[in-house]
DNA sequence: TGATAAAATGATACTCAGTTTCAAATTGAA
DNA sequence: TTCAATTTGAAACTGAGTATCATTTTATCA
């Protein structure tokens, strides 16, 4: 699925990404964005990458059950065995997670529970620290 | 969200989402099996019941990434911070995992990472016992 | 056992995120 | 510069899920 000929828009829809990777886009809002700056990229052209970047696990792909449409937010998976993600049901922050104690966890359900946790699909939503305060 | 009165309907998809309930159904499944053996459930009642049944935490929706539709699983959530939800990615299997270091880990991430996992919400991915040795 | 109001039902029309199509534009190798 | 391979995006399409609303069912009370 990856691009063979060096593009512009590839590289602007993933830069939009990570400068705004505190929050969950939503590809309207990418269209949106890039309108409002005078630069044209279909619609066709946002979803085809968007779904490459997720494909590359570059980005993580989130369906709200409430929201009708996607969020796309960049969290580069090359390393998700290394940590978890944490992702507050507040405010979208997604925290990495490196605990030795996780681990251990990870390998005591395989051992006791023979349960494979995959750490790359696996989410864990809660509270972040300053949400929880509030 | 919950009903006033008694109906069969509502009844009846509750039913057959508990006799299924190692798969994951769809609504479209939910309506053609009622077609099937001649029972007339419109399609409006089917999400209405679904959505009913989500809110008051009976039962799951999940939505897969790569599926344009939502599928249905019953899965008892009452009592969901008495234990997690394990979900083979293969056989679509759930497992509820009662299991005492998992609470002391979601206890150390309060403590350490500041982070408060909603057991209710989350889902851990991965492989069953006996899709992994396939 | 009606009569009545409140709620449930489902056929139909609608919405809108995401996909497909395909002609035009762009890329890079030679 | 040439040209085939690839990318782009406007427009048409798809289909899961929702909204509407007239009809039917339910529970209550006289």
């Amino acid at each position: 699925m990856k691009s063979k000929y060096n593009t512009k828009q590839r590289e602007k829809i993933l830069n939009y990404l990570i400068e705004r990777q505190e929050s969950n886009i939503t590809a309207e809002e990418i269209i949106k964005y890039f309108n409002s700056i005078n630069e044209k990229i279909g619609k066709a052209t946002v979803y085809r990458y968007l779904n490459n970047l997720v494909d590359e696990n570059i980005i993580k792909k989130y369906i709200d059950e409430d929201k009708k449409c996607a969020s796309y937010q960049y969290i580069d998976g090359k390393h998700c065995d290394e940590h978890y993600h944490l992702k507050c049901e507040k405010c979208q922050k997604v925290i990495h997670l490196e605990c030795e104690e996780f681990k251990n966890i990870q390998e005591h359900i395989l051992q006791e529970h023979n349960f494979q946790i995959d750490g790359c699909r696996t989410v864990l939503y809660g509270l972040c620290d300053k949400c929880a305060r509030k």
